[in-house]
RNA sequence: GCCCCCAUCGUCUAGAGGCCUAGGACGCCACCCUUUCAAGGUGGAGAUCACCGGUUCGAAUCCGGUUGGGGGCACCA
């Protein structure tokens, strides 16, 4: 078996064409087979190596590999039908167009587009279906003469043979197109540049491509390529058309309704072997109840043929969720060092991993660290900041319960000795100072929580205070206090 | 408009004629735990298997139609 994935240049990596990817690679693993990288850069206006590298670092970052085609943005390219790159492969498609116009399978066509517009207008007025009417299939030479004096050149079309066109789809079954209906597609610009059906096609037979796994918005071109191949006597693959990932309103997933880049979701913080396993079951299941599997163990289940036919939306809930699990089943060292991008360099390692217990179960995404333990690393002006003195006051209590227990604790850190200043010996002296002022505990943590953390929701508070160490703590309550009476007078 | 594909809880799915008074997960609700938030635990609501008609002793599972949704019909990929 070998397959291949053959993204386009256009844009960022999109999480659809990673999804495909993904099956390819599952497929090709589960049989032993050959996935190989393919990259469709025939649209030079609009392919850029910015998009290659996006792609091609995207893939690399999910754990999803090749076995050929080119390894690294702007690298070699590795495999025995190097290159793998369709600009570099120009001169093949022009071979095959020839081929074909010499044969009368295809032909040139000097038409405008205003032509095929007006022609297009002209049809959809007489309610007819909108397709090339084959003018330019019998120009005399007069006319051809004519066209070129003018300076136009032409393109060429491909000559669909009327015919009914049925394949064995490996996840749809039996499905049958009527070619008569379509009309003759251009597959070479009239600057030169083949088309998208036209290179696949070439490439997918020099490649030895025996399965054509991809997205289901190709199920409808592919008759269009079975007509190619059987013009230009190629061998013909199987197809399989898996389900499209769609937005919450079952459209097909774009750009304007999902977030559909990659590196957002890296940004964000997901992991990528949520995000795989994620994937993986966005229209397949094993059969089985699990749900957590390693890129190899999905190698291993994987069965090509088990893709389910309907499109399935993109459940943002369902990914945090896996993704917490991910976090959570990481190390203390591991998770440190997927943290690292996102803290400080002035966090020492250490101070990292020391963050880390207080973090682990709140994360959903490794970048909520950032709102969760900044805190630790910001200035105290920035954390001052963050809260209106109002927020200081306990559920049960006015300013004055607020002032109880900043003063009380205030009173309390600076007699520990810096020794002394952990998180268990200051959780005991500080529940002793609420009792001593008869407040019960948590109305009595409230304020001390703000005015370290600066927010209502933080990390457990008395580890919290010990990371942050006696002084900045002792500063942060006392800003706090005097904020609080500063208010309190208006 | 034409062609093609699809259809089980809100979502992802298990289910390949009797094991289904349809199972799991996410989300949601309640309770427990608890210094906040999470995480964790327990329980719950939630699907007449889109609808109609067949086949069969028996259908979520097979067949046909209807409806709904999606995709494709470029000198984009």
């Amino acid at each position: 078996m070998r397959v291949r994935m053959a993204p386009s240049p256009t844009g960022p990596l999109h999480i659809g064409t990673a999804r495909t990817s993904l099956y390819n690679l599952l497929a090709a693993r589960h049989a032993g087979g050959t996935f190989v990288l393919r990259i469709e850069d025939t649209d030079v206006a609009r392919s850029t190596p910015e998009f290659e590298r996006d792609i091609i670092d995207g893939l690399h970052w999910l754990g999803i590999t090749w076995d050929e085609g080119p390894q690294v943005a702007g690298g070699t390219d590795i495999g025995p039908h190097a290159p793998y790159r369709q600009s570099l492969r120009l001169e093949l498609y022009a071979r095959e167009a020839g081929r074909l116009l010499a044969s009368g399978a295809a032909y040139r066509c000097w038409c405008t587009p205003e032509e095929l517009e007006a022609v297009r207008r002209a049809q959809e007025a007489a309610r007819e279906p909108p397709r090339y009417n084959r003018r330019c299939l019998s120009l005399t030479d007069a006319d051809v003469a004519a066209f070129t004096a003018e300076g136009r050149r032409a393109a060429i079309r491909f000559k669909v043979p009327a015919e009914r066109i049925g394949f064995d789809d490996i996840v749809r079954g039996e499905v049958e197109f009527d070619n008569a209906l379509l009309g003759d597609f251009v597959i070479v610009r009239n600057d030169g540049v083949p088309l998208y059906h036209f290179v696949v096609v070439i490439d997918d037979e020099e490649m030895g491509i025996t399965h054509v796994i991809r997205g289901e918005d190709h199920l409808s071109n592919t008759p269009k390529h079975i007509a190619l191949i059987r013009a230009l006597g190629y061998r013909e693959p199987r197809f399989g058309h898996i389900p499209l990932i769609l937005n919450q309103d079952r459209s097909k997933m774009s750009k304007r309704k999902s977030q559909t880049a990659i590196a957002a979701y890296r940004e964000d913080g997901y992991l990528p072997e949520a995000l795989v396993n994620f994937l993986a079951f966005l229209g397949w299941s094993p059969g089985t109840e699990e749900e957590l599997f390693t890129l190899d163990e999905l190698a291993d289940r994987f069965e090509i043929g088990a893709v389910h036919r309907g499109g399935a939306i993109f459940d943002r809930d369902r990914l945090d969720h896996l993704n917490g699990v991910y976090i959570r089943a990481l190390t203390d060292t591991q998770l440190a060092l997927r943290l690292r991008p996102w803290v400080p360099a002035a966090v020492d390692d250490a101070g990292l991993l020391a963050i880390v217990p207080l973090v682990r179960e709140r994360l959903v995404r490794l970048g909520d660290v950032v709102g969760l333990a900044g805190f630790l690393w910001e200035p105290d002006a920035v954390v001052s900041s963050w809260y209106s003195p109002d927020l200081l006051r306990p559920r049960n209590g006015g300013p004055e319960a607020a002032e109880t227990a900043l003063a009380g604790t205030i009173a309390t850190l600076s007699a520990m000795a810096p020794a002394e200043f952990a998180a268990d010996e200051i959780e005991h002296r500080i529940r002793t100072a609420a009792e001593t002022a008869g407040v019960k505990a948590g109305d009595f943590f409230t304020p001390i929580r703000v005015a370290i953390t600066g927010r209502t929701v933080s990390p457990p508070l008395f580890a919290s205070l010990e990371l942050l160490g006696r002084d900045r703590s002792l500063a942060r309550l006392a800003d706090a206090r005097a904020r609080l009476a500063t208010s309190g007078a208006r």
